[in-house]
DNA sequence: TTTGACTCCGTATCATGGTACGGAGACTAC
DNA sequence: GTAGTCTCCGTACCATGATACGGAGTCAAA
């Protein structure tokens, strides 16, 4: 059973049917030929990995579109190299970019947690905001 | 000038007028006092800190009510600190799991990257999901 | 003191990413 | 062979997060 009907490729990866048909219309995913007895849809397993991945990028702040540029990264003999080296690359620039900016929002809450004794009052006043500019990672992005 | 009109916050944090208006109705930043003598709005430098750092956090895929939630979250002694820290601790959680799905994500970039030679054919066949299957990172999020 | 830029507010419109609906056909199991 | 469940497709609708518009008032500098 390594193929499935969208009811199951949707609770497998889960997400709605609906939404499978949504990203189809997207071409974020293919749709699968249909063999030739059934007019249904019939999913080869890594279409759920797709999906559970399409979802973990959004989650990430990550755009259909962007989420689209990042999945059709491929390198292979048969694309041109040097393009798909630069694309990834400005991709890994972003992760890079996200990360750090995580980096700082963890370790504020990691402030944030030290500073609330178990019970009582804190023994600070600290917000994420001061926090973050405490750790000096403030930065502009549009400077 | 640590106070300034509304389209110079706006210039400064990187966003339009009517963006600060409409943070100010979700009440993610709170509208200044106007100064008596006039109708317009007079910002704290602050607020434009604020609200970069909810243009970053939106790049890092928490939704408004998500950030708004994450900028309340104070330690000071007039709040129960027990309850600011269990949900600093539920953040910082997901925080967490943010960062290490990014991180599978770089390193998916990262061998993307280094299967292109610099020019000409690609040593082997990759893409993203591949390069993360590989890596073995793949976590269902809703099994 | 007028001209141009800025501000106010309310409301309308937009893009993105789904989610729902509904009628018709198809498969499954009894 | 028919009830119950899937599936098809098109289209409509929805929530979020802005973005635009318009008319009236305000400010600042020439």
């Amino acid at each position: 059973m390594n193929r499935v009907t969208i009811s199951k490729a949707a609770r497998l990866a889960g997400v709605g049917v609906e939404t499978i048909r949504f990203y189809e219309r997207k071409r974020l995913i293919e749709q699968p030929p249909k063999p030739k007895d059934s007019g249904f849809r019939d999913y080869p397993i890594e279409t759920v990995h797709r999906i559970r991945f399409i979802r973990q990028a959004q989650d990430l702040g990550f755009s259909l579109k962007e989420i689209d540029e990042l999945l059709s990264l491929r390198a292979d003999p048969s694309t041109d190299c040097a393009d798909v080296r630069a694309r990834a690359s400005a991709k890994l620039e972003d992760v890079n970019e996200k990360i750090a900016r995580l980096n700082a929002i963890q370790s504020a809450l990691r402030d944030l947690i030290s500073a609330c004794p178990g019970r009582g009052p804190a023994a600070r006043c600290c917000s994420i905001l001061e926090a973050l500019e405490t750790s000096e990672i403030e930065r502009a992005p549009a400077d």
